[in-house]
DNA sequence: CAGCGTAACGGCACTGCGTGCCACCAGACA
DNA sequence: TGTCTGGTGGCACGCAGTGCCGTTACGCTG
């Protein structure tokens, strides 16, 4: 008898954090193998067919929603300056993702102990992060284009400013994984930036290169 | 009944082969989610029960052998000579994963296809990349300790090696994927070195702290 | 050569994930 | 009040993955 049945936008991403709540605490507390969909559904006090409506499988009942965290980088990247320097903005979009992680620290200590203790969601997050990578590669390559060896640039740039993401929220954790903290992750997080081949060198023809990139993006 | 029982080592290889290639050929045309286990595991002429004693899932059965490759990457760090710089060592240890993926390079194609167009096959394939990933952190945050940021620095170098190894896979098969290409691969990989943050300065305080690193070594 | 231990295989049954299908119910609108 | 729309719950099905056990081939030993 649906109780919940007609559920607004504001009710549809509340269901969404119940959702996730209780997964996370069952996954702690009896296991994630020994812990069935129907347990997860029945404790947010929804059906089972409900559940796979929210997520597309158990293993994302406990990750944040990476499709909203995918649409900001990508936004950054679309609305961004054309003249914008490539090292702080791809850090900017980096730092967008955050707070998708950081939000409601208690419940983002107990993912990380799950993601960390079960390799069935070690795995899932794994190809996750492989999503932001990838994005990442894509936008960096079409800015890279007709740079020395710009696939490999915008390859290895998207890997390290992933990984430095992924290192800031352990350091982060190791910290103690406070609501303070954050800002402290974000500064640990801009450290990349002396690690990435990005440097726009004294170079004329880079610079030159460069500067007829921005013209072309001003056009349109 | 079976006619395969007490396989030696080289039969257990031989047909660890033929259900690669029998689920290849299955994925490929009939597609991932029309292929059942039991139709790779008859075309391969064994019972279903077995192909789950060879890979520990369906998504597995178009990989290469990941153990072997991480065993050997482990392999070449722990019996590389003390004094050997970090950046050849690092290349020297990818390197050999290469042949994992091109070996039989008509496989290789077929596979990387298979990849690139399944998403449970990308994503597990992403997982994977994440545990070699994990192996170059540890090693390298265990040589690095000591230095600014080396925790960042081993997951930052880690993180674009694998990239650059994919980038070079990626190239290779661009460039048709042809037994002839490997060695052209391995040069393209390498040119990451140019890119990574593991240049040891003229910095006297490095040198002395790279110095007493090797003696320490040496002495076990 | 006969007997025996080991290791891999095949079959069976079972749990649980993920999905297609449909009936149901709530709110919006005419 | 009738109808349309969208979220929900229940049911049933296919299949992945696993534990268990009987069977069969190979190697070792006497």
């Amino acid at each position: 008898m649906g109780k919940r049945s007609g559920r607004s936008a504001e009710g549809r991403a509340e269901l969404r954090r119940d959702l996730v709540r209780a997964a996370v605490d069952l996954f702690t507390a009896r296991g994630y193998d020994d812990t069935t969909v129907d347990d997860i559904a029945a404790a947010a006090g929804v059906g089972r067919r409900t559940f796979f409506r929210y997520f597309a499988g158990k293993e994302d009942a406990v990750s944040p929603d990476h499709e909203l965290g995918l649409a900001r980088i990508a936004e950054v990247f679309e609305t961004a300056h054309p003249a914008e320097p490539l090292l702080p903005l791809t850090l900017r979009a980096g730092e967008t993702v955050f707070d998708l992680y950081l939000s409601e620290p208690d419940t983002a200590r107990k993912r990380f102990a799950l993601v960390h203790a079960v390799p069935a969601l070690r795995d899932r997050e794994a190809a996750m992060v492989h999503h932001y990578r990838r994005l990442f590669t894509r936008e960096l390559t079409a800015r890279l284009s007709g740079v020395e060896d710009g696939d490999l640039r915008a390859a290895v740039t998207a890997a390290a400013v992933v990984a430095a993401h992924n290192q800031a929220l352990r350091r982060w954790l190791a910290d103690g994984g406070t609501a303070e903290g954050v800002p402290a992750c974000v500064v640990h997080f801009r450290k990349v930036a002396d690690l990435l081949p990005l440097h726009e060198g004294p170079d004329l023809e880079q610079v030159t290169r460069r500067l007829e990139q921005v013209a072309r993006a001003l056009e349109r």
